[in-house]
DNA sequence: TTTTGAGTTGTTCGA
DNA sequence: GTCGAACAACTCAAA
């Protein structure tokens, strides 16, 4: 009995556990459908990513891939009746959209006799199965994170031998892949499973073993950026955790991934709201905001790491914070502008991730964070980038500061050259503004 | 039920 | 230059 396997944010073979109970039932017809709602939905990077992913996993399985466009709620049960299949198998999805979104289409696939059968997450532990004593969800990381090793998971299974069922691919949807690829703003990194496996072997012989403190350090970009192969599944966390010490520092990496789609899931809204509102006003400085998103605040660490952000579609993860702290802290924003922005142009930009990173910077988050955290843009460029060399690669304008005197061309002799900004705000001064408004906040009525 | 200890990633100030 | 304390009060998890 033929079954489909429609991929989504699982586009690999190996360690597979939709793909194993579809290739247990009989022949698989291998399908991804571009869902309109969220194509139009992601920025360029995002989506060039996402379709050199799905190429790549179609010529994998000798192009017996079928690609379709248009509402899962249409496409697939049409599918599963075009082959005949009883049982459409798909990796767990717990995002707000996707979690709705497959109500839907298990809804509609019962209309026509099939059903939607969900085996695994794109998690290690799936989402909602780390539990305290008494049985809530955790709050907070660390105590999520001895459960979870705990909890543990299962080994990776090899690919399984799978017989693939063929039907028509809708060529206007393998056109809008190609296309989209084609217009890729930026270079994309090498798409599939295997090239993320190497990325990994590459990492573990040459960074690994300085990660706890090289992670750091974004001029010496040593950290795995393995993040676009997890936001797609070309990579499954089981793969990179398999070998892994559990209380090492890149499991626990990953772990605050998997706390994060936890916490997603228990509060859907945490999405685009504050998880622990602040009660604080915020500024919405047009000028200020172009400046941030375009590189030009004055701060040479802040600017190097929206730079690129542009220009990688991707950021280092220290200047994530950096960057988000400014925006926040600094510029007074509130945090989903930011998350917007990230998400628009971050190849492995992913919701629950995104978001909650955000509100651990804004303050309203998870952490009962400490209302002072407020990064010092100027210090953090100095301890983590000390020989400024991450600045001089974004900010040419500033190329010609020797080492660390780039993080402050206003105190160096040979200063501005060119076109770079003075400071848009002066951080001593926008540190008090953020930590008067908390006060404010903590005495009034 | 109550209590206790702890909470990713920081900064500044003063000794 | 280095170091420890202070920076609110709160929420959570577990004993």
């Amino acid at each position: 009995m033929t079954t489909v396997l429609w991929f989504r944010r699982d586009l690999r073979i190996e360690d597979h556990p939709a793909l194993m109970a579809a290739a247990a039932e009989g022949p698989v017809l291998g399908l991804f459908v571009i869902d309109p709602a969220l194509w139009s939905r992601v920025g360029p990077v995002r989506r060039a990513w996402l379709a050199a992913s799905v190429l790549a996993l179609g010529a994998q399985i000798g192009d017996a891939l079928v690609l379709r466009y248009g509402d899962p709620g249409l496409v697939v049960p049409a599918v599963a009746a075009e082959v005949g299949a009883r049982t459409v198998h798909v990796t767990g999805e717990t995002t707000p959209y996707g979690a709705a979104r497959d109500r839907r289409v298990a809804a509609a696939l019962l209309e026509v006799g099939s059903a939607l059968v969900a085996t695994g997450t794109p998690y290690a532990v799936d989402p909602g199965t780390v539990r305290t004593l008494k049985g809530d969800p955790y709050q907070v990381f660390t105590p999520f994170s001895r459960a979870w090793r705990e909890q543990g998971w299962s080994d990776p299974e090899p690919a399984p031998t799978v017989t693939w069922v063929r039907t028509a691919t809708d060529l206007d949807a393998r056109m809008l892949l190609e296309d989209a690829v084609a217009s890729s703003p930026i270079r994309l990194p090498v798409p599939g499973t295997e090239a993320g496996l190497e990325r990994w072997r590459a990492f573990l012989a040459e960074d690994l073993a300085g990660y706890d403190v090289d992670r750091d350090l974004p001029g010496k970009d040593a950290t795995s950026r393995l993040s676009p192969y997890l936001k797609v599944g070309a990579l499954h966390p089981r793969q990179l955790l398999a070998g892994l010490e559990r209380t090492g520092r890149f499991a626990t990496e990953l772990c605050w991934r998997e706390f994060y789609a936890d916490v997603l899931l228990q509060r859907p809204s945490s999405a685009w709201s504050d998880l622990r509102p602040l009660a604080i006003p915020y500024d919405d400085d047009a000028d200020a905001l172009e400046a941030w998103r375009t590189g030009r605040t004055g701060y040479p660490i802040v600017d190097a790491g929206m730079r690129q952000l542009l220009a990688e579609g991707w950021m280092h993860n220290r200047v994530r914070m950096i960057t988000g702290s400014f925006l926040t802290k600094d510029l007074h924003a509130w945090w989903p502008i930011g998350a917007r922005h990230f998400l628009d142009h971050l190849i492995d930009g992913d919701l629950a991730s995104n978001s909650h990173s955000w509100q651990w910077v804004a303050g309203t988050g998870t952490d009962a964070s400490p209302y002072f955290r407020i990064f010092n843009p100027t210090s953090q460029g100095r301890k983590f980038d000390p020989d400024g060399d991450y600045v001089r690669r974004w900010v040419p304008e500033l190329a010609h500061l020797p080492g660390g005197a780039v993080h402050e061309p206003w105190k160096h002799p040979l200063g501005y050259e060119g076109d770079y900004p003075q400071p848009i705000v002066e951080h001593d001064v926008e540190r008090r503004v953020a930590l008067d408004r908390y006060a404010a906040r903590v005495t009034a009525p």
